[in-house]
DNA sequence: GCGGCTGATGTTCACGTAAACATCGGGACG
DNA sequence: CGTCCCGATGTTTACGTGAACATCAGCCGC
């Protein structure tokens, strides 16, 4: 800064306000010390405008994993919005979902300079006194929730969970089976919560419940247990992977979706729409999400705390072939 | 940290040592002031150590897509192994391939205190002094290259093409059908070439190539096109994806899978497995790739430039139910 | 017992920046 | 014509840390 201050002629502070563009500087002045520092090759140190201001311009992210679609389509869209807003976004995967490594998740990002932090982990972290936060660093949970003491932004899995469901009994279904997601999940919990709730409501016995830990390997498992029965006609999958398993134990034994049996997946991955037959599932608008948690951590880091309330963004239902009324209303309807 | 060092009663040169595990401490010393740091919840402070010291341990990654399975497991794996170093992870998402494009993401990078860059960009960057970089700073090129004044981590892309095309041959088909990838991407020209050149070797005739973008519809649309040839016994996609759209087309068109038509793909994305029929494709190690590359570039950081070479990881083929002897073949066979 | 040596600890300083304050020159207005 | 004010620019300083150097106490060998 110092040399660019001299090349141009003028006093390293004036450099500092161009560099920031700060009103009350001369046009000619600027214009001179901006040839100046192209000339140079001038950059700003991160470090030390850090230093001097208090603020990093970087976000910090902790997730679990990137293997689900979800959460990558999260990480796109966060890292989107971020950079929109000239921040950049730090990374940290959390291997285990337990305290421990949660815990020091968090000590990574906070040594390694955030303005903030945005968790994207479904699991529950809500009961807990468990984590530990730093008070006055902001945060915005993402994707789980039930503690109101920060500002949440959530697909609406409950929603989502009764379009599906709803879906299968309009269509003539007596019953609809869920394949829930992994206990532990909020999301899968809320998702299972709402499909009961919706039989209940109609007056639908509820089958017992199934749960994988998201795989297509676990669906394919849950896939010939459910096939081996006569009664299951429809089935609700929490989310698109297992769905596949699903698809693929009933092509092994014979089973026609939609035919037999119609199959919902959870998600709308990309590939959704070629499995076969073609996936009906839950379109979730993870640009959305992404973006909506993003300018709630900003308008915390540069406002202060605000908001701390839940925002919800709506799903919707695409219909393709593999949900259909089942044989016996087919036949007489 | 001052505050720490009145708190222990020592200066606070002696704090930085403890902070720092440096040896000369005294272990009554150490013992003090690390209760003291834990009393007052001291943190080091990131920025002014970036400062002090010209290191930010932290790494920038730049990508064009986490769309894609093999980005999205690479991160990973990168995130995991850059973890273990103990240095964050900056991303970098650059928009579409164009030189502006990138030369702004890199920007970006710089700005944001980097110490180094690991680029995993699969189009040809390599032409190029269209990417200027300060020289200087460590870099690392992951699945992409051709100029050798970088270190270059790669999955075997050759190998894999060949394993895909001669296990075709070696089924018996007269000859094997590609789907390239999009022909910008280096990663797709590898492929493409060593798939031509397996079947010139072999002395067979070599179709016409296709070219999709990844995605399944682009697979679906060169599907159809396919089936309605009854010339076509064997096709190697250039990705999974793309795989799993020609395998709808096949299905919508009556075409069984393999018996009129056996598919090869290329990621072994986890949901291969539960295709139907399930996909014999590539396996590519991202993890080692991933990790791998974080090593390259540790050690140009911390140990200044070294080694400028390729650095290969190989593939192995995964046979599944998508392949198998064309119909005249085992008829008489 | 004294010089010199070693290891523990303290002191000083600079890293690059931006805020706060100081200065300077010119124009408006009485 | 002098005063005041305002905008442009310069000067000073502190942010938190770690390297370099300084100091200081104890211990060894002669």
């Amino acid at each position: 800064m110092q040399d660019v201050a001299k090349h141009a002629g003028v006093s390293s502070q004036t450099v500092s306000r161009v560099a920031n563009g700060l009103q009350n500087v001369e046009e000619s002045t600027k214009k001179r010390v901006q040839e100046s520092m192209q000339a140079l090759g001038y950059r700003p140190n991160k470090a030390a405008r850090a230093l001097r201001s208090g603020r990093f311009h970087n976000i910090g992210v902790a997730m679990f994993t990137l293997s689900s679609y979800g959460n990558m389509r999260m990480l796109d869209a966060v890292a989107s919005a971020a950079a929109d807003s000239g921040y950049s976004l730090t990374l940290v995967l959390v291997g285990k979902p337990t305290q421990h490594d949660v815990s020091d998740a968090f000590d990574r990002l906070l040594e390694h300079g955030v303005d903030g932090i945005l968790i994207v982990i479904e699991a529950h972290l809500a009961d807990a006194a468990v984590v530990e936060l730093p008070a006055g660093l902001p945060l915005v949970v993402v994707d789980s929730v039930t503690r109101s003491d920060y500002p949440v932004v959530d697909n609406d899995q409950a929603g989502g969970a009764r379009l599906a469901t709803q879906h299968l009994l309009d269509l003539g279904h007596e019953t609809v089976w869920h394949l829930a997601g992994p206990e532990p999940s909020y999301s899968a919990t809320r998702r299972l919560d709402e499909w009961r709730s919706v039989l209940l409501h109609a007056g639908r016995t509820v089958p017992p419940v199934m749960h994988g830990d998201w795989s297509t390997a676990a669906g394919y498992r849950a896939g010939l247990e459910l096939a081996a029965r006569d009664d299951v006609t429809a089935v609700f999958a929490a989310n698109d992977q297992m769905a596949l398993g699903l698809l693929r134990a009933f092509h092994e034994l014979g089973r026609d979706v939609p035919g037999d049996i119609s199959v919902v997946g959870y998600d709308d991955m990309p590939e959704a729409e070629s499995f076969w037959p073609p996936l009906t599932t839950v379109h979730q608008n993870f640009e959305s999400v992404g973006q909506r948690s993003v300018q709630a951590l900003l308008a915390e880091i540069e406002d202060g705390p605000g908001r701390t309330g839940t925002l919800v963004v709506p799903t919707r239902l695409v219909v393709r072939s593999s949900t259909a009324a089942p044989r016996a209303i087919a036949a007489t309807g």
